[in-house]
DNA sequence: TAAGTCATGTAAAAAGTTACATGATTCT
DNA sequence: AGAATCATGTAACTTTTTACATGACTTA
């Protein structure tokens, strides 16, 4: 059985070939906002899919820097994520420890909550912005494209726009949260206009 | 050192005394939002806690069913938890396997995708009416009282209009993936109401 | 010269899931 | 009679994190 680490990595080699640096790389970095793996997770699963026959390596030799193992996707490889992409799955699970202390931050100083939610709003809001970013570089790089289900950008596109939404809801509940341990009153949801009690 | 799920148990015993049971129960049911645990993880962390002094016990004997050991929060561990509460902390990293397949959807029929997403769409939907109606009612059962910043009832306020809101904006992603699937074009972002190509 | 990047691994520990194990009572 | 609930634990396994280990080349 394949792991869902396995089809993290066959997702990101289907797009280019790839060595494990490159791949522990994104799982660090640009995918990591939806999953994430350190390069000793990577090096023993691409010994697991290679030894399932669903990747393959050739070793690239470099003069300046260590030779390296690039990876790509065998034709069973692509066989097998494709028909686990649109498999029934369950709704996966969320460990979110701010939530968690939210759901004591009855027992804290309001005000001393207050400063880690306004924190974490900061936080929520830069990311947010960053993704933006992002997306308004693929628009320019590559407008239409962004459009055709068919090309990895358009994935691409998805997740990102996923990333924006997320951390908008993300930031704004957080500075909710912030205003009511700042003022210790006041009525309505997070999206709702905060008015003075 | 006292790991996360620590002070989950903690946070639920501070707001009453429970059983083992019991706080597996919750941690598989309500707060299972954000945060989960077997009742195989919780007993040894029981004794974790105990032995660390944050947390006693006592048995309570039964006729009708089996005895139970019923816990506690003692004073250090009230200490504890408070310090935690407003600790500075990391965003919490996310593990979500239908963003990972949204990563490679660009590989899949987009009939099938969009039915995937369609179905998640609506389990996030009836997520958040389900959170919807349990804010409703504690609003009907305790009204002024969730504007309180030291009452439980106003942390549980704040985890369940979190909850609201994060699954709306799931719900509203998925659909518009959805959508971007089975038209195959289109424009704007899923919060844009998407005009027909 | 020291720190950082590229590159690949292994080992140990922690966290989490699934399965095993038992037993009384209550509901269908 | 069989399934579900209450109640507590352990064992085995999987997944993830942290640490150990090495070495060449590049940049500050």
């Amino acid at each position: 059985m394949i792991a869902t680490l396995g089809y993290a990595l066959l997702g990101l080699l289907a797009r280019e070939p790839l060595s494990g640096y490159d791949l522990a790389q994104r799982l660090t970095g640009r995918v990591g906002f939806f999953w994430q793996a350190r390069h000793s997770q990577v090096y023993p699963e691409l010994v697991r899919l290679e030894k399932a026959g669903l990747v393959s390596h050739t070793v690239v030799e470099q003069q300046d820097r260590p030779d390296k193992k690039v990876y790509s996707v065998t034709p069973e490889g692509f066989a097998a994520i494709r028909a686990w992409v649109t498999a029934p799955m369950e709704v996966s699970p969320r460990r979110d420890e701010l939530l968690l202390k939210a759901y004591s931050i009855w027992l804290a100083d309001p005000a001393e909550g207050a400063a880690l939610f306004r924190e974490h709003q900061r936080r929520h809001l830069d990311q947010q912005a960053d993704y933006e970013r992002r997306v308004i570089r693929l628009e320019g790089e590559h407008g239409a494209q962004l459009q055709r289900p068919g090309t990895p950008l358009f994935a691409t596109y998805l997740t990102l726009q996923r990333g924006i939404g997320s951390e908008r809801e993300y930031a704004s509940w957080c500075g909710w949260v912030a205003a009511q341990l700042e003022r210790g009153s006041g009525a309505g949801g997070p999206d709702e206009e905060q008015a003075e009690a």
